[in-house]
DNA sequence: TTTCCCATCCCCTGAACAGGGGATTTTGTT
DNA sequence: AACAAAATCCCCTGTTCAGGGGATGGGAAA
């Protein structure tokens, strides 16, 4: 079997040092190049072949979302694996809109980016199931409450300072039925006020 | 000269070999033990001399706070690191109550890590002066504004779910006064009503 | 068909908030 | 002593919010 080839984009030298430690330990593996942000990837990626792309979400100027766009329209066959912290889980969703194939918390264990790399590289979709959360992170995710669309819409718009009347203006319903969904997410967050409702949201990354 | 004996203790497999990584390439430095909590740590710690141990500021279970505090206590000519996030950046002066000589943010360069070994080595206080911050964090740092002690404390009682008169009963001031804090609080943060100044304030890390 | 969840809508009421106006006293620095 | 910032305190007003009560209709799943 052919090496795969991986590149890994961090502006993080230290997550790229690690990166290369551990990549370096993995047999199946080649290092086709580490780069400290997109205008370096898109380079290494023209310069030389690669199968997977291993990329942090966030980073200064291109983040991690536009680069895995670019690279799924300049180089369809590159796969994507995404990677963040914990607390920065919520931007998934759109790395996998811009045609991620993996994500993995940066907490992983060599094992586990492993395992990313052989699904992705079979055409697999893979999620990282960390399982090394303190126990902080672990009671975040269960008190996260379940939350409506239309009740997602409204938290939103309550953050950004809006009143009910606006939003009932913005959304074209009822100022009632925007109180409503307001009494309903106190209610959900176990809150009050909108100060502790903003609060737990954000501390939940909903906002 | 002696090398320096140093420990890294971070609950992130990747970071530990980049540190591992970035430490084999400093000529004066010698790596003592790589610690994935602060209990190993603690048993390095005991089972062979070190230096500087650099450690991580959030971590389940031990937390580098109390970390270093228990190192201040049954080591204390070991010098301490802070290794945050720049999002975690709050917490450093907690991590400088509890003894640790020097901060680094976890995007810092070998470079810099290395300047700010000598530095603690020295007995000096090293702070990490991050010159890769993305620009969104650069725009962070610029608008957080300035709150009086007071101001502080109000925002925390509201971002708590406290009303206004039970803020006043709390901190024996008149209904008044608080409505006051909170009018400059909205005036400081350039906010029209209490969700956007919460949200503001989550953003800013002040609560 | 029944049940459940969601979205929508309404009522009443008092408390809380935000926008605007103003003031005096205290504290810290030069 | 002079000055500025912070803390404290007050007024008026209308809007908004939160707590409590209730309802109907649509869609999905069992």
């Amino acid at each position: 079997m052919d090496k795969i080839r991986i590149i890994v984009v961090d502006d993080h030298p230290m997550v790229l040092e690690g990166m290369r430690g551990m990549l370096s330990q993995i047999g199946f593996v080649e290092l086709a190049g580490l780069a400290a942000n997109a205008y370096e990837a898109m380079t290494i990626l023209k310069a030389s072949a690669a199968d997977i792309v291993i990329t942090d979400i966030n980073m200064p100027e291109i983040s991690g979302i536009e680069l895995a766009a670019k690279i799924r329209t300049e180089f369809p066959k590159v796969k994507i694996i995404a990677m963040s912290t914990f607390k920065e889980r919520s931007y998934i969703s759109q790395m996998i809109q811009n045609g991620a194939s993996g994500y993995l918390v940066k907490s992983a264990s060599r094992e586990e980016i492993e395992e990313a790399i052989l699904s992705v590289h079979e055409g697999k979709l893979y999620m990282s199931l960390d399982v090394s959360l303190s126990s902080a992170d672990k009671q975040e995710m269960v008190n996260v409450p379940m939350l409506s669309s239309r009740e997602k819409e409204v938290l939103l718009l309550i953050a950004d300072g809006m009143t009910n009347p606006q939003i009932a203006s913005k959304l074209f319903i009822s100022l009632h039925t925007v109180d409503s969904h307001r009494k309903n997410l106190l209610t959900k967050f176990s809150v009050n006020n909108t100060a502790s409702l903003i609060k737990q949201a954000a501390k939940f990354n909903l906002i």
